[in-house]
DNA sequence: CTTGACCTTCCCACCATGTAAAGGTTGAAG
DNA sequence: CTTCAACCTTTACATGGTGGGAAGGTCAAG
């Protein structure tokens, strides 16, 4: 088996096949996302195909919005071929609310500066609602709320 | 120690009149999209009116989405009196692009992860479409591109 | 004088990716 | 054997916008 891959290879021919560059291969196995590659002699990384599998999961992955902790999670379902599929289809239902919320978001800030665009005329004249808007201030609810001056909740982190 | 502003405050209190935090006025000195506030004789910096009016724009304009660079671009246009409307309408139509084209983006993920989800029975099952997806590469070709920019999730792991 | 709420500067972390520097390895052509 | 290009290696730093925190100075009230 893990005797003799007759088809390693070297990062960068495992980055085009994979689509992941091979920058980011290397990160990847910085941060654990992926295993420690085996070397040659002179300290190149090799990979099997199944490497480049698992570089191609990734890469879809990423592609489908999903951050680095929750393709971490996923590449562990995957790995394990006795999880309920309800826990995948959670990660996946959790995403896809993320996605919502930030969709959400951003029409808001089209609608509002969409309807600013339409009110200025866009010519030579100095007068424009867009900077009378902003500079009425009053920003709207729906974004950055980060600015939360009061105490914070404190989350469960410790050190 | 007012002198000329008669209610000249300190940071924390422009901060909550404006809404934005101490820790982002600082910055944003800093990087000199404001001009450097005027100090005590301690050292402590001093706003006027008119600079938590200058960061409500500041403000309203994150909210809507634009950048610290095009920020910079509408203060100077905000303060020149002569600037013609045309050239506000173009920032604002260019944001205006980009949200289009990262709603797109997003609302492209959003399909095929829904698709995924919803043919995953998600019981106490293994197999799963998710991940036989996930696995099967052909990662679309639709640019994965900062979709996830706003998101602070604190997930602390360790290995 | 002490206390506590403020302020200061400076450094680090996040996330995903890229750029660049400075150097070692490989394989092929001269 | 030398040289050269195309690989590979590590390390460090930048992006963007924000937060966290340490170490220390300042101020007003008790």
């Amino acid at each position: 088996m893990a005797l003799a891959p007759l088809s390693a290879t070297n990062i960068g021919d495992a980055a085009s096949a994979s689509g992941v560059s091979a920058k980011m291969i290397r990160h990847y196995e910085d941060i654990g996302l992926i295993a420690k590659a085996r070397r040659t002699s002179a300290g190149y990384r090799l990979y099997t195909p199944d490497d480049v599998h698992v570089l191609r999961f990734i890469r879809h992955s990423r592609s489908l919005g999903f951050s680095m902790a929750e393709i971490a999670t996923l590449l562990g379902l995957w790995r394990n071929k006795r999880r309920p599929s309800r826990m995948v289809r959670e990660l996946a239902q959790a995403h896809l609310d993320e996605l919502d919320r930030k969709i959400a978001e951003m029409l808001a800030m089209k609608a509002t500066l969409g309807r600013l665009v339409e009110c200025c005329h866009g010519d030579e004249r100095p007068d424009c609602p867009i900077l009378d808007e902003l500079a009425r201030g009053e920003a709207p609810v729906t974004a950055i709320k980060k600015f939360a001056r009061a105490r914070k909740v404190h989350s469960h982190e410790r050190h």
